[in-house]
DNA sequence: AGTGAAAAGGCTTTAAC
DNA sequence: GTTAAAGCCTTTTCACT
């Protein structure tokens, strides 16, 4: 799908706020709310939106420490890896999981109360799953960057 | 800030779509849209929901890769540590940066055009961000999960 | 605390440019 | 592909439980 400047200044104004009115965007981005309108539920029924979502305080949940995880699996056979991604994507402190090339399989990030809930989740969740052999943890110490794809560069 | 059960399954309305009426969230929850509209703006205020945001699919702005590099920097002043942190969150192409404790000082996960688009990243911008020593990058090969806050468990 | 109704405002559609 | 206007649905407020 082509995406042009007012499509991307709209998802521009999405991005920092998902419940923006159309008007807001429409006086933002130069134009009317109808095409606005009309852009969103082309980008919609395109797949480009994949949807709303809200942005969560992790702390506020009891959520301290975030965990990034890398983990090697005993085999590299697909059942294997479909397997553990399965495994994975059922526990809900697994917040990110991605299958990667190079020394690990999968880098996982994980949301925990403190380093005890962080040893028993690593005990009784992730080498409960069939297929691991070793894993390697490192703490967050701080966060600097939100999760938001960049709207310019490739298409702008 | 207390979360009861009725605001937690607010939140995961909202999780899965930001623009839920209210009424399509008081049904959800069992509530009628007055007490749903309450909670949700003592929430907004107390900073448990910190905004509002799109799920833009990578691949139709062009990003066909994800990228998860690890980096080591040449000092771990905190002048460093945060010139370091300041120049990665001008690059728009870096959706996440973390300080991590470990072998590694910063992880980045950044959307990449294709191969030559990585390598450009890499030398044009990463590179020439003073103080950095190392890095080693790994592709991402599949996606697993998309990061959503678990909505139960320490608070539920 | 929650409900239900009423007012204010925004969303969605139709039609015209 | 854009603007303007009409009807409808949602948000927001208020009175009551």
């Amino acid at each position: 799908m082509n995406l042009d400047k007012f499509d991307l200044a709209i998802l521009k104004v999405l991005q920092e706020n998902a419940r923006a009115s159309l008007n807001d965007i429409g006086t933002a981005v130069g134009l009317s709310s109808t095409p606005c309108w009309n852009r969103i539920k082309r980008m919609e029924a395109a797949g480009v939106i994949r949807g709303y979502t809200v942005d969560i305080d992790p702390a506020s949940l009891g959520f301290m420490d975030t965990v990034i995880v890398h983990v090697t699996l005993e085999s590299h056979s697909e059942e294997t890896l479909y397997e553990f991604g399965r495994a994975l994507a059922a526990i809900p402190e697994v917040l990110e999981a991605f299958l990667v090339s190079g020394d690990y399989d999968y880098y996982i990030r994980i949301a925990v109360r403190d380093t005890r809930d962080y040893e028993r989740l690593l005990r009784e969740q992730l080498y409960r799953i069939p297929g691991i052999r070793h894993s390697k943890s490192c703490f967050v110490l701080r966060r600097l960057k939100e999760t938001m794809l960049p709207l310019t560069g490739p298409v702008g």
